[in-house]
DNA sequence: CGCTAACTTGACAAATGTCAAAACATGTGG
DNA sequence: CCACATGTTTTGACATTTGTCAAGTTAGCG
């Protein structure tokens, strides 16, 4: 019954793309030791200031990582989707975690304890060089997220975003659909709601978007280029 | 003589903090690899855009990694300081630098080849945590920075910063050197000069702080702790 | 329908940036 | 040691951006 579990977990951790390369039988050992979590929508997964024991694989549903503030204005980090894994950096650390986790539908997820993934890493090269990759991965978006806040405008920023989401590079006319609510847009953009709304509205006034609902439709991918100017 | 060469590059980096425990022998291998750049105050050693071939170790001097603008209001991100390693995200990418890298002083840098260190990586398990704390450690100061930007007034800022170049933990009363003009620390902050200078003489009416050129004395730490609330 | 939550709009306030000028340092050559 | 030239910092007046609060409006959903 037990192996059942364990191998079923394997099966579950081979299917992450961290995990894709890792050896059988490393992955049965690792299995031994993760814990699978559920938790409800709205469930906070660690605090602010909570120590790490390990990092997450998300398997399903979605995660947002945001600074809590006094008056309930969060600000949201990022929001973390399926096969992604949290977490790891301040695990190496072992520093308290800067941003606090909520599970903003329905989630399941994995538990790597730290003992587990530190043995691995002396076993599997190739792991490792997949998590310095990982971890640079969001490194790299951390510094976008911090140019964005600092060389530009709510405007740009909308742009930005706009041109992010872009189907195909280059293309001119292409609709977008906002993956969440537009007040977890506006705060990953650093934006209040308000400022969200005015901006999508001078777009609009300028005939480079159209917006209906969740759904905006660029009309002039060029003309949002400019003004990032 | 070109053994001598390679004994001292491999000297050099032993000294090198990420490269303290790796084995001599490889160390030799990498030394054979690596190439020393000396580049003068005010030289641009790589440009937003460029294609990163490996990455670097300051040995000697200051480097900052800036954001371009056009009107050349740069946004300093960071001050590299000898021992630092920077670029290793961007390399493990392949992504063009977001950034440029400028020599505030005349430096001196090793310049290590992406295949050096990927080598190296598959035999050294201990130098592959290394990386991956190190490149945590970054990540973590992102994270803080981008806090800070989104969630923290000017003021909160400049007495966050104070909070950090406090000699000891809890200490009340202490002097601040600050590490560079003033342009360049308000800069770091996200702040123009001008809202730096004022927030000085702000904390400096509240009795929290004197300042005197590049010295600022803090009178009372729990004053300025109050201040983030 | 009617309720709730999401979104928009308007009037206003606060924070920060911009530009220009003055004050202050700092180093150099006489 | 002075006087000048250069670069840095401060100050003031003002503009701009963004946030805040309150009141609508709209849109889903039971």
């Amino acid at each position: 019954m037990m192996a059942k579990r364990t191998n079923n977990m394997a099966d579950v951790l081979s299917s992450v793309p961290l995990f894709r390369k890792v050896e059988r039988a490393e992955v049965v050992a690792l299995a031994e030791q993760v814990r699978e979590l559920q938790v409800e929508r709205g469930e906070i997964l660690f605090q602010r200031g909570d120590r790490p024991h390990g990092f997450y694989v998300l398997l399903e549903g979605r995660i947002t990582l945001a600074f809590p503030s006094e008056q309930g204005a969060e600000r949201i980090l990022e929001v973390i989707k399926p096969g992604e894994t949290f977490g790891e950096a301040l695990m190496f650390l072992g520093h308290p975690y800067p941003v606090f986790s909520q599970a903003s539908v329905d989630s399941r997820l994995l538990d790597i304890p730290e003992q587990a993934i530190n043995n691995l890493l002396d076993r599997d090269t190739q792991l490792a060089k997949k998590m310095l990759a990982g971890i640079s991965i969001r490194l790299h978006e951390l510094v976008s997220n911090l140019e964005a806040c600092s060389m530009r405008s709510s405007a740009q920023r909308v742009a930005c975003m706009l041109q992010h989401a872009a189907p195909t590079k280059g293309a001119q006319e292409y609709d977008v659909q906002l993956p969440a609510a537009k007040h977890v847009v506006a705060s990953q953009l650093n934006l209040t709601p308000e400022t969200f709304s005015r901006v999508l509205h001078v777009l609009t006034e300028s005939g480079l978007i159209e917006v209906s609902g969740r759904v905006i439709k660029v009309l002039n991918a060029e003309g949002l280029r400019k003004l990032q100017l």
